[in-house]
RNA sequence: GCCCAGAUGGUGGAAUUGGUAGACACGAGGGACUUAAAAUCCCUUGACCAUUGCGGUCGUACGGGUUCGAGUCCCGUUCCGGGCACCA
């Protein structure tokens, strides 16, 4: 009997594996391509938890088994390493962020290579490597020098706006936009340098910005909106307010609309698709001019319900709203004022949980264009100055919001909807046959009337009415913001940027990468500038001479270098791309490598980053596309989000004021505090009293009330986290179990996308299998047992059986059930004693991608040549699996009676003649008559009596 | 409030997509081997009734429905998870 000694196994093939660079990647032209590809990890402190690997496993065979199949795999892995942790731990310890970011980088490593995966480390990447961020930076200065062409639907120089300026000014341009400008050749061409450069922001795709932003005192940056959730920072979660600053911003809104179109084409989870499309939130409506009355004032309101034009009975402004202070009559100043105050002193956390009705009537009147009637103008917070324009048309009979306004502040209520009831609470559904537009005895403007349509006819008709007569126009919004792209951070990509006059200027594509100057103190200088401040010399240091150089060709003056940096998500939404073709220093990515790769054919992680990384990388991918630089409208074809793996604390209950600990069947017979216990010195829920002992002196001297002379622990799923000392690394259960055990186990926990516990009670199973698979091939002195024996009609079947599932099970990620057919498949061979090489050939193949250590070792033994990782994947065949008979169990009435074999190719009146003189049928027919007989080959056979 | 996904033994989870529910694994119980333990192997293991043998009834969150037949499809309810949220 020889010994499964994974520890040697794997040592010895990790080895190998190196040394024959085994995972080494190369373009190959004859060969089909294949990528998959993991979001990469920010190097933490802590390490890798066993959750990590969850999703690199998953990757990891996906990619063996095509390899397998004969394509060209690109797998590769690199570290996200510019991160927040980093800092905050410079901060409080002084390290440079460089420093612990390398060391949490080599301990990753290090745990990652002990679980066997194919990656081309020859690929790697970090965002922090100033051979990498260069490109980060280039695409930068990319978007800066483009605008959206919203005719084209793509990004077009920069240069073809100005031009078109310089000869005919803003007319029947075709550009996205922050504020609808105009103005002509001539006035182009006679503003400042500062102006334009002004003007031109109002275009860019990378722009700076003065908009309202999200301000964290407490992380002094500002924050973009996937990170900050219910009103405060996602990291540390501090409280956020909103503030008008200057910032880098991305355009992100101008492909809102192909972002959305995108989701149709690829090969996503519904959920997470659908998650997106609300984070874009498209919406179809119209806007509507209102004039003021008694003034030359015009404003413009949004809305998606045209069709309750004539219920509008007062309109209202939200307080930032720069037509706040136009409209502001005398007599009303000091009441408005008073409520901006107000509204400015609550934060964005207060405004979002409190939902009381607030409001000031601001003394104007607008006009209702269809009605002509005069109704008032008010100022309420509930009206959000980012969306729309602003300003809306409050309908109390059809919106739940502007019902409560109008109840608190007496406003009438018009129905339009036959049948609603308006008495108690709005009639909020896109539903029914509107009356009342115009009321009895009114008129409206060209006597336009929607009465006796449906809703939704009404809205139709209404956008149509509104664009035809000048009153408005129809228009699609979207709740997707454009992305601020600056933080005031230190550990970050440094802004390609230097600032002459007062006019952002970009520093020459030659002089790139600007890199990151080191700094002692990471804080914000004492003038409040960002942390970058704190590099005083690095206009002048050497690295970057070049650029001042260069930048200052012709002028004696030092300029300032943009002391922002950018923020986390820009340095991982073209790393894909970078992969490709990683060492090159001409290019992001070669024509060829761009041509051969193309896009990712299979990403993995979780869906955590649906708002985030999700979106701005394919933005920043379409932008490219928009290049020609990325080959693909979408980065990543088919997405799987593996699930988070929680952890599985454990507990014991200690009796209050002593130091005894009672089992859990017995705690209910005292009074005890439940306490975390180290999860790694618990199995199978099961105390290791003496570890415990030992675990903390306090426990030294523990007593226990034992049940069946065992403690049991109590147990409950929480975050796996440090404090519930539920932490389980994977170097832990490699070192116990070895490699492909962890592998196989992940993924025998459940499907790869569903959040499940870590729990290590079923983990001896998938280990006893690794040895009894490994038995399978030698025999009692340790000698291999293969040899060239045909194969058994049963060995084939078996053999096929498992082919055809882990093939199909493969393809939709069930590696879970996968695993459970080769554990019946192992004890069939070993069952019927299969000794024939062409089976066990077969085995090691199928097994490779779960457990590549074990498949290499036997592959070896078997006397193959070179890595099993590139031994065919066996080819299913259905022959194997014909039955001359099934069978099939026999239901009267819908309920199974008995089993009875059928000939295969039995036709259902055959079947059903068979069934009925089966001698087991007898004593259900007797004294009955047949109502029906249901007869399906190879599924079933039902008889009703009565 | 709106949208999405889900609920199956003591546990993790299967179920050819409407056809013998509970594969596989863990745990538990019993047995073999052993001085003993570990390891390994065999049997039992959804519940209830019967158990001398057959066997029977119920059972996939709950209540209805469609069907010869429903974990699977339809309607309603409850619960858990996720996303969006004064977005007009």
């Amino acid at each position: 009997m020889r010994d499964y000694d994974f520890r040697k196994i794997e040592e010895k093939w990790r080895a190998q594996w190196v040394a024959n660079k085994t995972y080494h990647v190369e373009e190959d032209e004859k060969k089909e391509k294949f990528y998959v590809l993991n979001m990469f990890p920010y190097p933490s402190g802590a390490g890798l938890h066993v959750g990590h690997p969850l999703g690199y496993i998953a990757s990891d065979i996906y990619a063996r088994f095509k390899r397998q199949q004969g394509y060209n795999v690109l797998n590769p892995m690199g570290y996200d390493s510019y991160g927040l942790p980093a800092e905050q731990y410079a901060i409080q310890t002084g390290q440079h962020p460089e420093k612990t970011t390398f060391q949490n980088i080599d301990r990753y490593r290090e745990q990652l290579d002990k679980i066997g995966f194919c990656f081309d480390w020859d690929r790697e990447v970090r965002t922090c490597a100033p051979g990498y961020y260069h490109w980060t930076q280039w695409a930068f200065q990319k978007m800066f020098n483009s605008y959206f062409d919203t005719s084209l639907g793509k990004a077009q120089p920069i240069d073809l706006l100005i031009a078109r300026f310089e000869s005919k000014g803003t007319e029947g341009i075709t550009a996205s936009c922050t504020d609808e400008l105009s103005f002509t050749a001539e006035e182009w061409k006679a503003m400042s340098e500062q102006d334009k450069s002004q003007t031109l922001m109002n275009y860019r795709i990378a722009f700076l910005g003065e908009t309202m932003v999200n301000w964290c005192p407490k992380l002094g940056t500002v924050l973009a909106n996937d990170e900050v959730i219910d009103g405060v920072s996602e990291r540390g979660g501090y409280p956020v307010e909103q503030k008008k600053m200057r910032q880098w911003c991305l355009r992100v809104s101008a492909y809102a609309q192909r972002l959305l179109d995108g989701l149709q084409t690829i090969e996503w989870s519904e959920s997470i698709k659908e998650t997106q499309k609300n984070w874009i939130g498209r919406s179809e409506g119209a806007e509507v001019q209102i004039k003021v009355a008694d003034s030359d004032i015009d404003f413009t309101i949004f809305t998606t319900r045209a069709d309750t034009m004539f219920g509008v009975t007062f309109f209202v402004l939200a307080p930032e709203s720069e037509l706040v202070a136009r409209l502001t009559t005398e007599e009303q100043k000091e009441e408005v004022d008073k409520y901006l105050t107000y509204v400015k002193s609550r934060t964005e956390r207060e405004r979002m949980i409190d939902h009381t009705v607030t409001g000031v009537f601001s003394g104007s009147y607008g006009i209702n264009p269809i009605t002509g009637d005069k109704c008032p103008i008010y100022i309420a917070e509930y009206v959000l100055s980012g969306y729309g324009t602003g300003a809306i048309m409050a309908v109390p009979a059809h919106d739940s919001r502007d019902y409560a306004f109008a109840r608190h502040f007496n406003l009438p209520i018009i129905p339009l909807v036959e049948g609603a009831d308006v008495s108690e609470e709005s009639y909020d559904a896109k539903e029914g046959i509107v009356m009342n537009s115009p009321m009895e005895g009114k008129t409206s403007f060209k006597g336009f009337s929607l009465n006796g349509l449906t809703v939704k006819e009404a809205i139709e008709a209404t956008k149509k009415f509104v664009s035809e007569n000048g009153l408005g126009r129809v228009k699609v919004n979207f709740r997707l913001r454009d992305a601020i792209f600056s933080r005031q951070r230190y550990w970050g990509e440094p802004f390609p940027v230097y600032y002459k006059q007062g006019i952002p200027c970009m520093i020459p594509e030659e002089c790139l990468p600007v890199e990151l100057p080191q700094v002692e103190n990471f804080l914000p200088t004492e003038s409040g500038e960002p942390p970058l401040g704190n590099a005083q010399l690095w206009a002048w240091d050497e690295a970057n001479r070049k650029i001042v150089d260069k930048a200052l060709i012709d002028e004696k003056t030092v300029f300032p270098i943009e002391l922002f940096t950018m923020p986390g998500f820009a340095g991982s939404s073209a790393y894909y791309l970078r992969y490709m073709d990683p060492n090159n220093g001409k290019a992001l990515v070669s024509e060829e490598n761009a041509n051969y790769w193309q896009n990712v054919d299979l990403y993995v992680g979780g869906s955590e980053h649906a708002t985030g990384h999700l979106i701005y990388s394919r933005f920043w991918n379409k932008f490219l596309f928009d290049l020609g630089i990325s080959k693909k409208e979408e980065p990543f074809q088919k997405l799987i989000n593996q699930g988070m793996i929680q952890g599985r604390s454990n507990f014991v209950y200690r009796i209050k004021d002593t130091n005894t600990f009672v089992s859990l069947g017995l705690k209910d017979q005292y009074e005890t505090t439940p306490i975390h216990v180290d999860v790694n010195i618990v199995k199978n829920d099961v105390l290791d009293v003496e570890a415990f002992k030992a675990w903390r002196p306090e426990y030294e001297t523990a007593e226990f009330i034992l049940e069946d002379d065992k403690y049991i622990c109590g147990w409950a799923v929480e975050k796996m986290s440090k404090s519930m000392f539920n932490v389980v690394n994977p170097d832990m259960i490699v070192e116990r179990y070895g490699a492909d055990t962890l592998r196989l186990y992940e993924m025998f926990l459940g499907p790869v996308e569903q959040s499940k516990p870590w729990d290590t009670n079923g983990i001896d199973g998938c280990h006893r299998f690794l040895k009894k698979f490994w038995q399978l091939f030698w025999d009692k002195d340790g000698n291999l047992q293969v040899d060239a024996s045909e194969p058994t009609a049963d060995n084939m079947k078996s053999l096929h059986k498992l082919i055809k599932k882990v093939t199909a099970d493969i393809e939709e990620f069930s590696y879970n059930t996968s695993i459970s057919a080769f554990m019946v498949a192992t004890n069939e061979l070993t069952a019927q004693k299969c000794r024939s090489r062409e089976v066990l050939e077969k085995m090691v193949a199928l097994i490779s991608p779960f457990a590549p250590h074990v498949a290499e070792e036997l592959w070896e033994a078997l006397g193959k040549d070179g890595s099993v990782c590139d031994a065919a994947w066996p080819e299913f065949d259905e022959k194997y699996l014909v039955e001359s008979s099934v069978q099939l169990g026999v239901q009267f009435n819908g309920k199974v009676r008995f089993a009875m074999q059928f000939p295969a190719d039995a036709t259902p009146e055959e079947m059903v003649q068979m069934a009925l003189s089966a001698p087991e049928a007898q004593k259900h027919l007797e004294g009955k008559q047949i109502v029906k007989t249901i007869a399906v080959p190879k599924r079933i056979v039902n008889i009703v009596v009565k």
